[in-house]
DNA sequence: TATGAATGAGCATTCATTCAT
DNA sequence: GATGAATGAATGCTCATTCAT
């Protein structure tokens, strides 16, 4: 009858590898502690232990994505730059770290699915993650904009362009049940942004038939 | 006390008006009858004598905003034929189109915020308008890929994109509270996909400041 | 299976009256909504749709008797005034009014018992009915001082023992399941502040004697 | 993070003292076992390892006192007899018997907050602490009653006056938050039912001036 | 056409208690 | 001696829905 003691930190983890799902399927307000609970194999008050309440089990998510996301963001982009004092990133490394985001996509449908359900739900300015996605939302296009300078001449209006390919783009394949390459439509969309970008697959797409 | 008894149909129209606004902030799940009833002037049942249901309301929400804009879509594109038979549109009318989509956004930011957060709630399979998104969604992509035929190489694709391109900055405008110019941001935006757009739209801007 | 539908005021009453019942047992904080609304045939929603939530309806209580009993009160000294102009109630009123407070007690144990218990209970100053009972302490106090004036030389500190000696025999009665006369007690105890009782009460005996 | 073993006899007295403020606060219903582990600074499970229950944890605390005062009441009472086999108090000695009970609550205002919160809750018959003060009532009474008698024509009437003008002034000085000067209040007071008192706080009064 | 009383299921949260460690 | 994970029951409250009026 009683729960046989896991590791707390893997109990953690398993609860807010959970709730990010359920949260993917049915938003946060959809989202209830008893049936978060019941598929973690413990109670209503035993999940609650861990967390205290919903709104911090939400904040504690939230909180977990943001300093993974935006480690991996900003790892990414100091990691490839070119030549430092030159401060601006090689055409490659830029077609990369937009790729990169599409690819993450694809790998973890379900964190993807999070995104996007709590950030539409997020909209309303009472909702507890409301605050966050505003942050976020400035903090990426504001990162984008700097990967592309140089690059193109208007980065701030270009970074919003990408952003909105990449998130539409995501949103019909969630929609379509994931039933096309998100990858490659992605690829493709980039092109558009970053017409060279053409020249740089095809020298790839080359390098790696031979 | 008792409501002073207006036409029917006058107070369906308003009972629906009130309840796609009040579901463009919280949601479909978030919206209670309750509260509904009370911004309409009346009480519980009374908004139920409607409607039967909450989801009965919806779907005649959603009927209603199936008629009005696959009508507007539709007519659109017919009557912007440059001539019977060719089957095909003219670029300025392409553009047009694409144009009123963001225009009609702008204009009633209040059906906006309905469609984007009811479609993400409604990725859920087991939501009451999951259905009618994909439905709405196949739609959407093979009217504009109609639209796009003979113009683009991959109509579908640029469908898809223009699209992503449409939905990922209209959602980046109601996150910014309506904060940019959208209706600029998505002409500019178009010309990615339509380079020819560029030279049309500075004619017009020739043409205009004549 | 559903309730046959009372006269709305009169279940508005009914359930004023078994709270309060109950609160004298349990106290406010031991009450709970699912049994008051089973002792009153009713169910937890339909107990709230009353009042809405606990503290209101505790307040809706206090506001009752509040009601009630500052007019009752009130009404006897205004009654009673032997003069009008002389400002002064006579020896007999006086006696009369404090008879009245402690028969009143008596004839409503429960409310004498809700108000004991929630007195206390209130001394918490984050209990909803603490500033009630600041606010009523004062007022009752003020208005014996009023009738006590030019009849004992400190009307304040009189009203405080008087007051005392009605809320200490009544608690000694409570707890003694109401074994002993309480009237009889307070009587004898109203003496000790009012001397000049004694000979009326016997004089009354004398007369109620003939 | 492990407690770092405190004198378990040292700990045991550190709760109840925790205890008894706490209940003084909000009642033996209103305290929860971790609020008050919490700032005894142990864990749930650890108060309870001292107490086994709540309910035992009260009784402990009612044992305490009952050991203590009974032992102080009864003490100071057989401390002051005049004379022994006279079996009767003097003026002076019964004088100062009720004036330190006030006395006492002045010094300790967490322990009359405690009995004075935790008596009326226990009206309730099904209350843990309910047997408790019915004895205690029962023995207050009678030790009071023994004390009195020689001094007044009747002694149990009295006890219940002088026990009444006690709880009674005390009650009003727990609400007014201490305001006012209690022993001065009390002192007052007794003489109502000791008028010899007077006389004799008079004399103590030159005696002290002197 | 509506009101408004009432239900029943569900929700987040609290809490005393248990028990393996 | 004490921690801390977990339970199970309860609590105030919400909400879509029903139905007599």
């Amino acid at each position: 009858m009683r729960q046989p003691r896991t590791d707390p930190e893997v109990r953690r983890q398993q609860i807010l590898e959970a709730a990010t799902r359920l949260i993917g399927l049915q938003g946060y307000n959809g989202l209830t502690i008893h049936d978060l609970a019941r598929r973690c194999g413990l109670t209503n008050g035993g999940l609650l232990y861990y967390f205290g309440s919903k709104e911090q089990l939400l904040i504690a998510i939230l909180e977990q994505r943001d300093k993974h996301e935006a480690a991996i963001i900003h790892a990414d982009l100091e990691k490839e730059r070119t030549a430092p004092g030159e401060g601006n990133y090689g055409r490659k490394t830029v077609l990369q770290i937009f790729h990169a985001v599409a690819a993450r996509s694809v790998a973890e449908p379900e964190l993807l699915r999070f995104r996007a359900v709590l950030q539409s739900e997020a909209l309303n300015p009472e909702h507890p993650a409301h605050a966050f996605f505003l942050r976020r939302e400035a903090m990426v296009l504001s990162e984008f904009a700097k990967a592309l300078a140089g690059h193109v001449e208007t980065p701030g209006r270009a970074a919003r362009q990408i952003l909105a390919l990449i998130r539409g783009i995501e949103q019909q394949w969630l929609l379509a049940d994931m039933a096309f390459d998100l990858v490659a439509e992605f690829d493709a969309a980039i092109m558009l942004v970053l017409p060279w970008a053409k020249m740089i697959s095809q020298t790839a797409k080359r390098l790696s038939e031979t």
